[in-house]
Order: C-alpha cells, then sequence, then structure tokens
DNA sequence: AGACGAAAGTGAAAAGATTCACAAGCAGCT
DNA sequence: AGCTGCTTGTGAATCTTTTCACTTTCGTCT
C-alpha cells in the first residue's frame, strides 16, 4: 500500500470518533465540512485523507454516516478485537488496565505481568498480577498482537525484548526509552512528561 | 519568535532527556551525531533543530552536555517549576497525580478536584481531593498556569472555562473531546485510544 | 607553525503535507 | 429534460519539514 502518514491516521481516528457523535445524534450523512469543523481542520483536508482509501461519498451530498463509519473502521483494523496484554502494575499500568475507552473500541487488556512478587497475585478489576516469567508460555496459549508497556525505563527493552519472542507485533510504550525491536514490530511511545513540556515550552514563548 | 514546530519541540525535549542520560554516564561532551542516534533521527536534523535557537557547539568537538542541557531547559521554560492543578479524580486522574515524571521535570500537581461528593475529600497521595467549585477562589489566591484536565466527555468544556476564567494559560487534555478556549490559551490533547488505534492500523495495513 | 581530522552551522535541494480551485456528479425542482 | 445548488474527488500550487552537501572552526599531533 502505498505510504499514508501519521497525521493522516490520527485524523482518520478522529473523524471515526465525530462519526459515532453524528450518528447518536441521528444524522445519517455528513459532509467533509462538518467533519472538518469538528476536527479544527479543512474541509479538502477530510476529502484528502479518504481519498488515499477510496471515494466514500457522494457528489452533492456528502458520506453516508453508517457506511463511512464501517469503512474507517476497516481501514483503522477496528473490525476485530484484539487482546492486549499490559506489563507493569503500576499505578498508571492499573489505571490504563481498567480504563473504559480501550474495551470500548475493541481492545481488551486480557493479561496483567509485573516483576515485583508484592505486587503478583494482587487483582486489579478482576485480573490476577501474573509474573512476567510467564509471558512467553501464556502467549504461546493465547496468541496476543499488542502489548501495553508501562514498566520502569530499565526494565523495557528486557521486557519488549520478550514480548517480541513470543509473537508481540505492536506495543504501546511508555517508559522513556527508545525499544530496540525488529522491522516488522510497530512501537508507538507514550510520554507524559513529554507533553507537558510542550505546554510549557509554548508558555515562555510567546 | 520565528515559528518553531511541534515536532522540533518534542525532539528538544527528547534531546534533554538524552543529556541527562549522557552527564549520568559521565561524558562532559556530546556530538549531534550521538543525539541521533539515540533519537532516532538524523545528526543534520538535531543541529537544525538547534539552529533555530542559536548555535550552542564547538565545530570538530560537539556540544558541552551541561551547557546544552542548560539551554534546552532555558529553551523548553523548565528553569521554574510550574504549579500544576488536575481536575478528575478518576483511575487515570489519582494515577497521573502520583506519576513522578512530572514532579521530576518541575511540574508540581498542588491540587485534585472532582465533582463527585463521594471522591470529595478522600485523599491522593496526601493531597485532598476538592471541590471543583473551589476552583475559582482557590486559584485566585494560587495563581496556576497548567491544569491537567481528566473528567469526562460531558464536563470538560465547562471545567476548562473555569480554568480559563481562573487565569489558567495551558491545559493538557486527556478528555476525548476538542476544547473551545480563548486564543491565548494553548491546549494539548492526549488520547490513549487513538494511541493504541495508530497500532492496528499499522498492524492491518501491511 | 602547519596539516589533519572531527564536527558544527547553514544555504540549497528534496521530500512531504496541506491548501487551493475547479471539473464532475448527484438530488431535487420546475 | 434541463437547470440549480451542493459537495465530492483530485491535479496543481503552496507551504513546511527534512535531508544534503559544503564551508567554517576547533583541537591535536607532528
Amino acid at each position: 500500500m502505498r505510504k499514508i502518514s501519521e497525521s493522516t491516521v490520527r485524523r482518520l481516528s478522529l473523524y471515526l470518533r465525530f462519526l459515532e457523535q453524528f450518528d447518536a445524534q441521528g444524522h445519517t450523512t455528513v459532509s467533509s465540512a462538518e467533519l472538518a469543523r469538528r476536527g479544527a481542520t479543512t474541509s479538502a483536508q477530510v476529502r484528502k485523507d479518504l481519498s488515499f482509501f477510496g471515494s466514500f461519498g457522494k457528489r452533492g451530498l456528502g458520506y453516508s454516516v453508517p457506511q463511512l463509519t464501517g469503512r474507517l473502521r476497516e481501514i483503522l483494523g477496528l473490525k476485530r478485537t484484539y487482546r492486549v496484554v499490559l506489563v507493569g502494575a503500576g499505578r498508571i499500568g492499573g489505571a490504563l488496565a481498567q480504563y473504559p475507552g480501550f474495551r470500548q473500541r475493541g481492545f481488551h487488556v486480557a493479561a496483567i505481568y509485573d516483576k515485583d512478587p508484592r505486587k503478583i497475585g494482587s487483582r486489579w478489576n478482576g485480573l490476577v498480577v501474573r509474573d512476567v516469567r510467564h509471558i512467553a508460555s501464556d502467549l504461546k496459549k493465547e496468541p496476543t498482537d499488542i502489548a501495553i508497556l508501562v514498566t520502569p525505563a530499565e526494565a523495557a527493552q528486557e521486557v519488549a525484548d520478550q514480548l517480541v519472542q513470543s509473537g508481540v507485533k505492536a506495543i504501546l510504550n511508555f517508559a522513556p526509552i527508545r525499544l530496540a525491536v525488529p522491522a516488522d514490530v510497530v512501537v508507538k511511545s507514550v510520554n507524559m512528561a513529554l507533553e507537558l513540556e510542550t505546554l510549557s515550552f509554548a508558555l515562555a514563548n510567546r
């Protein structure tokens, strides 16, 4: 497939959210201009983003809400559910494990792992925290595409290696370190402190 | 000041982190190529990013670690500490309030607010959760530049309005909604589900 | 002192993303 | 059937970001 930019994918994700809102409001059809307004972008941008994948609209009319919703879910790989494992039962890990937004979109956190014996065996939202050493054998039984990594920086690479070994193909990484993984594994890093720093930059430079 | 792109700012933030690591390893000097390697970018990119703010290196030698650290902290507005308030004492809110990465970088979560009477009065990491209705009067006494918004989507705009009224100039928004704020207020939105969706997109399109 | 190797700084070129602007197509109306 | 008002889809133009490639400068070595 032709290369799609990160920003396009992020916008598609947003459009999907907006479509769900429009649907809830009873709209059956929506124009690129309406989607653009919600997303703080332009109608041309919306149309261009969609055009990479086909032409889903009707000229003069706009897009059918249910139809475009379906196509976007397909494009974003959301027509299936994903089994997700989470490594790191700290405060952020625990909060993410219970975050309802994930499940709503088809990401099921099915297991939590930690290294700390004091945490192993404790319950988070009905899930028992398991020893990281069980990752390989567990994932052999239950193949898993996506992992969320919420360990301290020191442990992250080692855990990532194990996950990759066990067949994980995508990692959402909260550890403040760049993970080394094979080319066929996708890593997306999220860093809260960095987001705050973009704010302090904006405050300092005005 | 000339317009600096978001991606440049994000990279500067990363460079700062790397510099701290280099410092901890005892390096007193570092080249753009070394910074680039850690950041998965190119040496030219590093030099260009820095060049927007001045010339901090020595040709043939590289950059002095402590000196560049200082300059970056200055550029990013990290030479001071920030008083931060957090609204929404749910699981994610609670986890963020205690997240050590914020304090390490000078962001002090000084107060937590919620609307739910069952949460008001409870303690999170030594902070008592206060009623959102106190925001205006509290912030009059203690001016605050940054707020972290972790409420449900429905409440977010109303809370944001109050915060802006009370002088908040930057908001880190976790609610899945685009906030309307005056032009002089910076909003940075973070959306975990969206991050996972970029992963599922990558998995679906290979 | 002069030569050499390393690395910053920086215009220019290339690549990438966004916006423009317009032809084409559709629904509804007369 | 033809006209009108919208709105899509898309090449071309513009704007932004990244990469290239070259000059300058610094420290060291002989």
